[in-house]
DNA sequence: GCCAGATACATTGTCAACAATCAATTGTAA
DNA sequence: TTACAATTGATTGTTGACAATGTATCTGGC
Protein backbone atom coordinates (compact mmCIF):
# COMPACT_ATOMS: atom_id res chain seq x y z
CA UNK A 1 0.00 0.00 0.00
CA UNK A 2 2.82 2.33 0.55
CA UNK A 3 5.15 3.84 -2.36
CA UNK A 4 8.41 2.72 -0.19
CA UNK A 5 9.09 -0.61 1.43
CA UNK A 6 9.29 -0.57 5.36
CA UNK A 7 13.04 -2.38 5.12
CA UNK A 8 14.10 -2.20 1.53
CA UNK A 9 15.08 1.03 -0.11
CA UNK A 10 16.19 0.62 -4.15
CA UNK A 11 14.91 4.43 -5.43
CA UNK A 12 17.28 6.57 -6.51
CA UNK A 13 15.96 8.59 -3.81
CA UNK A 14 18.21 7.70 -0.53
CA UNK A 15 16.30 6.88 2.73
CA UNK A 16 17.78 7.25 5.75
CA UNK A 17 14.55 6.24 7.93
CA UNK A 18 14.54 2.49 7.87
CA UNK A 19 13.83 1.18 11.34
CA UNK A 20 17.75 0.83 12.13
CA UNK A 21 16.62 0.57 15.72
CA UNK A 22 15.68 -1.94 18.37
CA UNK A 23 12.14 -4.13 17.44
CA UNK A 24 10.43 -3.94 20.80
CA UNK A 25 9.96 -0.08 21.06
CA UNK A 26 6.92 2.28 20.19
CA UNK A 27 6.97 3.13 16.77
CA UNK A 28 7.22 6.47 18.01
CA UNK A 29 10.52 5.81 19.78
CA UNK A 30 11.83 3.94 16.87
CA UNK A 31 11.11 6.86 14.68
CA UNK A 32 12.86 9.37 16.68
CA UNK A 33 15.86 7.34 17.10
CA UNK A 34 16.07 7.21 13.35
CA UNK A 35 15.82 10.48 12.38
CA UNK A 36 17.72 11.47 15.28
CA UNK A 37 20.21 9.64 14.26
CA UNK A 38 19.88 10.97 10.25
CA UNK A 39 20.80 14.30 12.03
CA UNK A 40 23.48 13.52 14.25
CA UNK A 41 25.39 11.81 11.84
CA UNK A 42 25.28 14.73 9.53
CA UNK A 43 22.95 12.97 7.29
CA UNK A 44 19.95 15.78 7.67
CA UNK A 45 21.36 19.21 7.80
CA UNK A 46 20.46 21.95 9.75
CA UNK A 47 17.75 23.65 7.65
CA UNK A 48 16.53 20.76 5.78
CA UNK A 49 12.63 20.44 5.78
CA UNK A 50 11.00 17.35 7.67
CA UNK A 51 7.77 16.49 6.24
CA UNK A 52 5.88 14.24 8.19
CA UNK A 53 4.04 12.80 5.68
CA UNK A 54 7.30 12.32 3.41
CA UNK A 55 8.88 10.16 6.46
CA UNK A 56 6.33 8.54 7.62
CA UNK A 57 6.01 7.21 3.74
CA UNK A 58 9.50 6.38 4.27
CA UNK A 59 9.12 4.28 6.92
CA UNK A 60 5.79 2.66 6.37
CA UNK A 61 3.77 4.03 9.22
CA UNK A 62 1.39 6.76 9.64
CA UNK A 63 1.81 9.96 10.70
CA UNK A 64 0.58 10.26 13.92
CA UNK A 65 3.61 8.43 15.72
CA UNK A 66 6.12 10.81 13.58
CA UNK A 67 4.26 13.71 15.00
CA UNK A 68 4.75 12.69 17.90
CA UNK A 69 8.39 11.79 17.33
CA UNK A 70 9.01 15.14 16.19
CA UNK A 71 7.82 16.55 19.15
CA UNK A 72 10.51 14.57 21.32
CA UNK A 73 13.19 15.91 19.07
CA UNK A 74 11.87 19.17 19.60
CA UNK A 75 12.51 18.66 23.31
CA UNK A 76 15.74 16.98 22.69
CA UNK A 77 16.75 20.45 20.93
CA UNK A 78 17.39 19.12 17.28
CA UNK A 79 14.26 20.08 15.36
CA UNK A 80 12.32 23.28 14.86
CA UNK A 81 8.50 23.35 14.69
CA UNK A 82 6.05 25.79 14.31
CA UNK A 83 2.73 25.74 13.81
CA UNK A 84 1.05 24.99 10.43
CA UNK A 85 4.88 24.74 8.79
CA UNK A 86 7.09 22.22 7.96
CA UNK A 87 9.66 21.21 11.21
CA UNK A 88 13.43 21.59 10.07
CA UNK A 89 16.87 20.25 11.58
CA UNK A 90 18.05 22.78 14.03
CA UNK A 91 21.46 24.81 13.80
CA UNK A 92 23.76 25.55 16.67
CA UNK A 93 26.25 28.97 17.05
CA UNK A 94 29.32 28.76 18.57
CA UNK A 95 28.19 31.31 21.36
CA UNK A 96 25.78 28.96 22.37
CA UNK A 97 28.44 26.19 23.04
CA UNK A 98 30.50 28.36 25.16
CA UNK A 99 28.45 30.63 26.70
CA UNK A 100 25.90 28.31 27.76
CA UNK A 101 25.67 24.32 26.48
CA UNK A 102 29.05 24.05 28.24
CA UNK A 103 28.71 25.43 31.41
CA UNK A 104 24.80 24.00 31.83
CA UNK A 105 27.00 20.50 30.48
CA UNK A 106 29.19 21.27 33.51
CA UNK A 107 26.76 22.00 36.56
CA UNK A 108 24.47 18.95 35.28
CA UNK A 109 27.74 16.62 35.71
CA UNK A 110 29.00 18.01 38.96
CA UNK A 111 25.61 18.12 40.42
CA UNK A 112 25.61 14.19 40.00
CA UNK A 113 28.87 13.68 41.10
CA UNK A 114 28.37 15.77 44.15
CA UNK A 115 25.67 13.58 45.48
CA UNK A 116 26.77 9.96 44.64
CA UNK A 117 30.45 10.82 45.78
CA UNK A 118 29.55 7.67 47.98
CA UNK A 119 28.33 5.24 45.32
CA UNK A 120 31.72 4.96 43.38
CA UNK A 121 32.47 1.34 43.74
CA UNK A 122 34.61 -0.77 42.02
CA UNK A 123 32.44 -1.83 39.18
CA UNK A 124 31.28 1.41 38.17
CA UNK A 125 34.92 2.61 38.25
CA UNK A 126 35.71 -0.26 36.30
CA UNK A 127 33.10 0.39 33.83
CA UNK A 128 34.57 4.08 33.36
CA UNK A 129 38.26 2.61 33.18
CA UNK A 130 37.01 0.24 29.96
CA UNK A 131 35.57 2.79 28.64
CA UNK A 132 38.68 4.58 28.17
CA UNK A 133 40.59 1.57 27.02
CA UNK A 134 37.65 2.17 24.04
CA UNK A 135 38.44 6.02 23.31
CA UNK A 136 42.11 4.50 23.27
CA UNK A 137 40.93 2.02 20.41
CA UNK A 138 38.87 4.84 18.25
CA UNK A 139 42.47 7.07 18.88
CA UNK A 140 44.79 4.43 17.17
CA UNK A 141 41.97 4.05 14.54
CA UNK A 142 41.52 7.68 14.12
CA UNK A 143 37.86 6.83 14.54
CA UNK A 144 36.52 10.84 15.47
CA UNK A 145 32.62 9.81 15.91
CA UNK A 146 33.58 6.77 17.18
CA UNK A 147 35.74 8.17 20.33
CA UNK A 148 32.83 10.94 20.77
CA UNK A 149 30.32 8.66 21.03
CA UNK A 150 32.52 6.77 24.34
CA UNK A 151 33.52 10.24 25.32
CA UNK A 152 29.64 10.93 25.83
CA UNK A 153 28.60 7.45 27.36
CA UNK A 154 31.68 8.45 29.69
CA UNK A 155 30.00 11.07 30.72
CA UNK A 156 26.59 9.59 30.68
CA UNK A 157 27.63 7.10 33.10
CA UNK A 158 28.45 9.12 35.63
CA UNK A 159 24.88 11.46 34.94
CA UNK A 160 23.21 7.90 35.34
CA UNK A 161 23.81 7.79 39.07
CA UNK A 162 21.26 10.76 39.13
CA UNK A 163 18.01 9.18 39.00
CA UNK A 164 15.39 12.28 37.90
CA UNK A 165 14.05 12.05 34.78
CA UNK A 166 14.65 15.93 34.28
CA UNK A 167 17.85 16.01 34.85
CA UNK A 168 18.49 13.32 31.84
CA UNK A 169 16.13 15.47 29.81
CA UNK A 170 17.92 18.86 30.09
CA UNK A 171 21.07 16.31 29.63
CA UNK A 172 20.19 14.97 25.99
CA UNK A 173 18.94 17.83 24.81
CA UNK A 174 22.71 19.32 25.78
CA UNK A 175 24.21 16.88 24.56
CA UNK A 176 22.93 16.62 21.13
CA UNK A 177 22.97 20.16 20.63
CA UNK A 178 27.05 19.55 20.96
CA UNK A 179 27.16 16.30 18.78
CA UNK A 180 25.42 18.97 15.92
CA UNK A 181 27.88 21.23 17.21
CA UNK A 182 31.04 18.82 16.37
CA UNK A 183 29.64 17.56 12.77
CA UNK A 184 30.06 21.16 11.83
CA UNK A 185 33.38 22.18 13.21
CA UNK A 186 35.57 18.94 14.44
CA UNK A 187 38.67 19.08 12.88
CA UNK A 188 40.00 16.55 10.69
CA UNK A 189 42.63 15.61 12.74
CA UNK A 190 42.42 16.38 16.32
CA UNK A 191 44.55 15.26 18.94
CA UNK A 192 42.68 12.39 20.30
CA UNK A 193 44.84 10.54 21.79
CA UNK A 194 44.96 13.46 24.19
CA UNK A 195 41.19 13.00 24.47
CA UNK A 196 41.17 9.74 25.95
CA UNK A 197 44.24 10.56 28.39
CA UNK A 198 42.24 13.52 29.65
CA UNK A 199 39.29 10.95 30.63
CA UNK A 200 42.04 8.93 32.61
CA UNK A 201 42.74 11.58 34.93
CA UNK A 202 39.10 12.52 35.31
CA UNK A 203 38.94 8.79 36.46
CA UNK A 204 41.41 8.88 39.06
CA UNK A 205 40.46 12.29 40.31
CA UNK A 206 37.40 10.12 41.24
CA UNK A 207 39.18 8.15 43.37
CA UNK A 208 40.02 10.43 45.56
CA UNK A 209 36.33 11.24 46.14
CA UNK A 210 37.34 15.03 47.07
CA UNK A 211 34.48 17.08 45.53
CA UNK A 212 36.85 20.23 45.56
CA UNK A 213 39.36 18.56 43.67
CA UNK A 214 37.21 16.44 41.32
CA UNK A 215 35.47 19.79 40.59
CA UNK A 216 38.22 21.77 39.78
CA UNK A 217 39.66 19.11 37.29
CA UNK A 218 35.88 19.04 36.05
CA UNK A 219 35.93 22.60 35.22
CA UNK A 220 39.10 22.57 33.58
CA UNK A 221 38.68 19.39 31.24
CA UNK A 222 35.16 19.82 29.73
CA UNK A 223 35.88 23.50 29.02
CA UNK A 224 38.77 22.51 27.43
CA UNK A 225 37.26 19.44 25.45
CA UNK A 226 35.29 21.73 22.81
CA UNK A 227 38.96 23.55 21.31
CA UNK A 228 40.78 20.00 21.53
CA UNK A 229 38.06 18.55 19.09
CA UNK A 230 36.96 21.97 17.10
CA UNK A 231 38.33 24.80 15.49
CA UNK A 232 38.96 27.80 18.04
CA UNK B 1 -21.81 13.96 22.32
CA UNK B 2 -19.28 14.45 25.31
CA UNK B 3 -20.25 14.12 29.14
CA UNK B 4 -18.56 17.04 30.12
CA UNK B 5 -19.43 20.85 28.13
CA UNK B 6 -16.18 22.11 26.51
CA UNK B 7 -17.39 25.65 28.61
CA UNK B 8 -19.52 25.10 31.60
CA UNK B 9 -18.78 22.53 34.25
CA UNK B 10 -22.28 21.59 36.36
CA UNK B 11 -20.81 18.36 37.86
CA UNK B 12 -19.52 17.37 41.10
CA UNK B 13 -16.51 16.64 40.15
CA UNK B 14 -14.19 20.02 39.68
CA UNK B 15 -13.06 20.49 36.05
CA UNK B 16 -9.72 21.94 35.81
CA UNK B 17 -9.67 22.39 32.15
CA UNK B 18 -11.86 24.60 30.37
CA UNK B 19 -10.04 26.64 28.09
CA UNK B 20 -9.52 29.05 29.56
CA UNK B 21 -6.57 30.36 27.39
CA UNK B 22 -6.66 32.31 24.20
CA UNK B 23 -9.37 31.07 21.21
CA UNK B 24 -6.03 31.78 18.67
CA UNK B 25 -4.27 28.83 19.44
CA UNK B 26 -3.95 25.33 18.26
CA UNK B 27 -6.81 23.08 20.48
CA UNK B 28 -2.92 21.55 21.39
CA UNK B 29 -1.74 24.36 22.63
CA UNK B 30 -5.03 25.10 24.68
CA UNK B 31 -4.52 21.90 26.58
CA UNK B 32 -0.94 22.41 27.51
CA UNK B 33 -1.55 25.77 28.91
CA UNK B 34 -5.05 24.78 30.77
CA UNK B 35 -3.05 21.41 31.97
CA UNK B 36 -0.05 23.72 32.87
CA UNK B 37 -2.01 25.93 34.92
CA UNK B 38 -3.55 23.24 36.79
CA UNK B 39 -0.34 22.18 37.97
CA UNK B 40 1.84 25.31 38.84
CA UNK B 41 -1.44 27.13 40.78
CA UNK B 42 -1.01 23.55 42.67
CA UNK B 43 -4.84 22.06 41.67
CA UNK B 44 -3.03 19.48 40.53
CA UNK B 45 -0.63 18.09 43.14
CA UNK B 46 2.57 15.46 42.14
CA UNK B 47 2.19 12.30 41.58
CA UNK B 48 -1.90 12.96 40.16
CA UNK B 49 -2.91 10.78 37.61
CA UNK B 50 -3.35 12.38 33.48
CA UNK B 51 -5.37 10.19 31.93
CA UNK B 52 -5.90 11.34 28.27
CA UNK B 53 -9.46 10.04 27.67
CA UNK B 54 -10.31 11.77 31.05
CA UNK B 55 -8.59 15.10 29.73
CA UNK B 56 -10.30 15.11 26.08
CA UNK B 57 -13.76 14.46 27.59
CA UNK B 58 -13.48 17.41 29.68
CA UNK B 59 -12.75 19.35 27.25
CA UNK B 60 -14.76 18.60 24.54
CA UNK B 61 -11.64 17.71 21.97
CA UNK B 62 -10.16 14.31 20.77
CA UNK B 63 -7.31 12.78 22.77
CA UNK B 64 -4.75 13.39 19.75
CA UNK B 65 -4.68 17.05 20.52
CA UNK B 66 -4.36 16.03 24.12
CA UNK B 67 -1.20 13.33 23.69
CA UNK B 68 0.95 15.91 22.05
CA UNK B 69 0.15 18.14 24.68
CA UNK B 70 1.12 15.95 27.41
CA UNK B 71 4.43 15.24 25.42
CA UNK B 72 4.85 19.13 25.73
CA UNK B 73 4.44 19.11 29.35
CA UNK B 74 6.94 16.31 30.08
CA UNK B 75 9.41 18.45 27.93
CA UNK B 76 8.80 21.04 29.85
CA UNK B 77 9.50 19.24 33.17
CA UNK B 78 6.13 19.07 34.39
CA UNK B 79 5.15 15.83 33.99
CA UNK B 80 6.21 12.37 33.60
CA UNK B 81 5.06 9.15 31.13
CA UNK B 82 6.36 6.00 30.28
CA UNK B 83 4.72 3.57 27.51
CA UNK B 84 1.32 2.16 28.14
CA UNK B 85 1.21 3.96 31.36
CA UNK B 86 -0.52 7.06 33.23
CA UNK B 87 1.32 10.53 32.63
CA UNK B 88 1.67 12.17 36.49
CA UNK B 89 2.26 15.27 37.42
CA UNK B 90 6.02 15.60 38.07
CA UNK B 91 7.91 15.89 41.35
CA UNK B 92 10.39 18.22 42.52
CA UNK B 93 13.27 17.24 45.12
CA UNK B 94 15.21 20.04 46.93
CA UNK B 95 18.94 19.29 45.92
CA UNK B 96 17.94 19.34 42.35
CA UNK B 97 16.80 23.27 42.95
CA UNK B 98 19.37 24.15 45.03
CA UNK B 99 22.22 22.65 42.72
CA UNK B 100 20.66 22.53 39.45
CA UNK B 101 17.93 24.50 38.19
CA UNK B 102 19.04 27.86 40.38
CA UNK B 103 23.03 27.41 38.65
CA UNK B 104 21.33 26.23 35.16
CA UNK B 105 18.94 29.41 35.74
CA UNK B 106 21.85 31.52 36.25
CA UNK B 107 24.30 30.56 33.08
CA UNK B 108 20.81 31.24 30.75
CA UNK B 109 20.34 34.56 32.44
CA UNK B 110 24.18 35.60 32.16
CA UNK B 111 24.52 34.31 28.84
CA UNK B 112 21.09 36.55 27.60
CA UNK B 113 23.10 39.28 29.16
CA UNK B 114 26.21 38.91 27.99
CA UNK B 115 25.60 39.36 24.10
CA UNK B 116 22.48 42.00 24.79
CA UNK B 117 25.01 44.78 26.84
CA UNK B 118 24.41 47.43 23.89
CA UNK B 119 20.26 46.27 23.92
CA UNK B 120 19.44 47.67 27.18
CA UNK B 121 18.37 50.76 25.70
CA UNK B 122 15.36 53.21 27.57
CA UNK B 123 12.45 51.09 26.59
CA UNK B 124 13.92 48.21 27.75
CA UNK B 125 14.85 49.23 31.01
CA UNK B 126 11.29 51.53 31.05
CA UNK B 127 10.03 48.11 31.33
CA UNK B 128 11.63 46.72 33.67
CA UNK B 129 11.00 49.23 36.12
CA UNK B 130 7.67 48.97 35.42
CA UNK B 131 7.64 45.58 36.09
CA UNK B 132 9.55 46.30 39.73
CA UNK B 133 6.14 48.68 40.67
CA UNK B 134 4.39 45.81 39.81
CA UNK B 135 6.16 43.96 42.38
CA UNK B 136 5.67 46.69 44.99
CA UNK B 137 2.17 46.27 44.14
CA UNK B 138 1.82 43.20 44.51
CA UNK B 139 3.80 43.11 47.67
CA UNK B 140 1.64 45.83 49.87
CA UNK B 141 -1.91 43.51 48.67
CA UNK B 142 0.55 40.69 49.94
CA UNK B 143 0.13 38.69 46.58
CA UNK B 144 2.50 35.95 47.25
CA UNK B 145 1.18 34.10 43.54
CA UNK B 146 0.83 37.43 41.40
CA UNK B 147 4.35 38.72 42.62
CA UNK B 148 6.19 35.48 42.10
CA UNK B 149 4.84 36.06 38.78
CA UNK B 150 5.71 39.41 37.86
CA UNK B 151 9.26 37.93 39.14
CA UNK B 152 9.77 35.47 36.17
CA UNK B 153 8.06 37.90 33.90
CA UNK B 154 11.08 40.26 34.94
CA UNK B 155 13.73 37.66 33.96
CA UNK B 156 12.18 36.08 31.26
CA UNK B 157 11.59 39.97 29.37
CA UNK B 158 15.80 39.83 30.00
CA UNK B 159 16.13 36.49 28.48
CA UNK B 160 13.65 37.38 25.70
CA UNK B 161 16.81 39.16 24.20
CA UNK B 162 18.09 36.39 23.36
CA UNK B 163 16.55 34.65 19.96
CA UNK B 164 17.48 31.07 20.01
CA UNK B 165 15.01 28.63 20.45
CA UNK B 166 16.62 26.39 22.54
CA UNK B 167 17.75 28.74 25.28
CA UNK B 168 14.02 29.32 25.43
CA UNK B 169 13.40 25.77 26.19
CA UNK B 170 15.62 25.28 28.87
CA UNK B 171 14.40 28.59 30.41
CA UNK B 172 10.82 27.30 30.15
CA UNK B 173 11.41 23.65 32.04
CA UNK B 174 13.75 25.05 34.48
CA UNK B 175 10.87 27.88 35.60
CA UNK B 176 8.09 25.55 35.28
CA UNK B 177 9.58 23.34 37.83
CA UNK B 178 11.07 26.21 39.98
CA UNK B 179 7.36 26.84 40.43
CA UNK B 180 6.23 23.12 41.42
CA UNK B 181 9.29 23.95 44.56
CA UNK B 182 7.54 27.51 45.02
CA UNK B 183 4.35 25.91 45.60
CA UNK B 184 5.48 22.91 47.82
CA UNK B 185 7.84 25.42 49.97
CA UNK B 186 6.83 28.60 50.03
CA UNK B 187 6.59 30.29 53.42
CA UNK B 188 3.38 32.10 54.41
CA UNK B 189 4.87 35.21 54.90
CA UNK B 190 7.69 36.10 53.35
CA UNK B 191 9.48 39.54 52.96
CA UNK B 192 7.25 40.64 49.72
CA UNK B 193 8.91 44.16 49.92
CA UNK B 194 12.54 42.49 49.96
CA UNK B 195 11.71 40.49 46.58
CA UNK B 196 10.91 43.77 44.91
CA UNK B 197 13.58 46.16 46.49
CA UNK B 198 16.33 43.35 45.03
CA UNK B 199 15.18 43.63 41.92
CA UNK B 200 15.64 47.80 41.58
CA UNK B 201 19.34 47.01 42.82
CA UNK B 202 19.48 44.83 39.67
CA UNK B 203 18.37 47.00 37.33
CA UNK B 204 20.64 49.75 38.46
CA UNK B 205 23.28 47.15 37.97
CA UNK B 206 22.21 46.73 34.18
CA UNK B 207 22.28 50.24 33.46
CA UNK B 208 25.94 49.97 34.38
CA UNK B 209 26.74 47.64 31.34
CA UNK B 210 29.38 46.22 33.15
CA UNK B 211 29.00 42.73 32.46
CA UNK B 212 31.56 42.07 35.78
CA UNK B 213 29.79 43.56 38.08
CA UNK B 214 25.73 42.71 36.84
CA UNK B 215 27.82 39.06 36.87
CA UNK B 216 28.31 39.34 40.88
CA UNK B 217 25.24 40.83 41.72
CA UNK B 218 23.22 38.33 39.68
CA UNK B 219 24.78 35.42 40.99
CA UNK B 220 24.18 36.68 44.31
CA UNK B 221 20.48 37.41 43.89
CA UNK B 222 19.23 34.31 42.32
CA UNK B 223 21.16 32.24 44.69
CA UNK B 224 19.27 33.96 47.88
CA UNK B 225 15.94 34.34 46.27
CA UNK B 226 14.80 30.59 46.81
CA UNK B 227 15.39 30.96 50.56
CA UNK B 228 13.36 34.61 50.62
CA UNK B 229 10.52 32.91 49.18
CA UNK B 230 10.86 29.13 50.83
CA UNK B 231 11.80 27.40 53.79
CA UNK B 232 15.67 26.49 54.34
C1' DG C 1 -6.28 -18.81 53.57
C1' DC C 2 -3.14 -18.07 49.86
C1' DC C 3 -0.85 -18.19 45.54
C1' DA C 4 -0.76 -18.86 40.27
C1' DG C 5 -2.94 -18.49 36.02
C1' DA C 6 -6.76 -16.87 33.24
C1' DT C 7 -9.87 -13.27 32.21
C1' DA C 8 -11.89 -8.63 31.86
C1' DC C 9 -11.37 -3.89 31.87
C1' DA C 10 -9.12 0.49 31.53
C1' DT C 11 -5.64 2.99 29.19
C1' DT C 12 -2.36 4.05 25.80
C1' DG C 13 -0.67 3.22 20.85
C1' DT C 14 -1.77 3.40 15.87
C1' DC C 15 -4.32 4.33 11.81
C1' DA C 16 -6.70 6.56 7.78
C1' DA C 17 -9.90 10.13 6.57
C1' DC C 18 -11.14 14.88 6.87
C1' DA C 19 -10.45 19.99 8.09
C1' DA C 20 -7.71 24.15 8.54
C1' DT C 21 -3.92 26.80 7.22
C1' DC C 22 -0.08 28.50 4.60
C1' DA C 23 3.01 29.30 0.47
C1' DA C 24 3.42 29.60 -4.27
C1' DT C 25 1.37 30.52 -8.51
C1' DT C 26 -1.50 32.49 -11.56
C1' DG C 27 -4.22 35.98 -13.43
C1' DT C 28 -5.57 40.76 -13.64
C1' DA C 29 -5.35 45.63 -13.73
C1' DA C 30 -2.80 49.88 -13.41
C1' DT D 1 6.60 45.63 -15.76
C1' DT D 2 4.81 45.68 -11.27
C1' DA D 3 1.66 45.34 -7.56
C1' DC D 4 -1.96 42.78 -5.74
C1' DA D 5 -5.82 39.62 -5.11
C1' DA D 6 -7.80 35.02 -5.95
C1' DT D 7 -6.81 30.24 -6.57
C1' DT D 8 -4.49 26.06 -6.17
C1' DG D 9 -1.64 22.65 -4.11
C1' DA D 10 1.00 21.04 -0.33
C1' DT D 11 1.39 20.50 4.59
C1' DT D 12 0.00 20.39 9.20
C1' DG D 13 -4.03 20.04 12.64
C1' DT D 14 -7.94 17.17 14.28
C1' DT D 15 -10.99 13.33 14.66
C1' DG D 16 -13.12 8.74 15.80
C1' DA D 17 -12.37 3.92 15.32
C1' DC D 18 -9.51 0.01 16.13
C1' DA D 19 -5.26 -2.50 18.08
C1' DA D 20 -1.90 -3.43 21.67
C1' DT D 21 -0.69 -3.40 26.31
C1' DG D 22 -0.79 -3.30 31.24
C1' DT D 23 -3.46 -3.65 35.63
C1' DA D 24 -6.87 -5.39 38.46
C1' DT D 25 -10.12 -9.02 39.28
C1' DC D 26 -11.72 -13.52 39.47
C1' DT D 27 -11.11 -18.50 39.67
C1' DG D 28 -9.21 -22.86 40.86
C1' DG D 29 -5.92 -25.73 43.14
C1' DC D 30 -3.18 -26.53 47.14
Amino acid sequence: MNPLSQKQNKGQNPNPFQFKSQENLSLRQRAAADIRLAIISGELKPGSKLKELEISAQMGISRGPIREALRDLEAMGLVISSPYRETVVADVQKEEVVDLLVPVRLQLELYAIKYNLANFDETFLQTLNTMISNMRLHAIKNNLFGLVEEDIRFHEHILSLNDTAYTQQIWTGVVNRLRLHFIKNTQKFPNLTRIANDHAILLEALTSKNFEHISNLWTEHISHEDSLLCFS
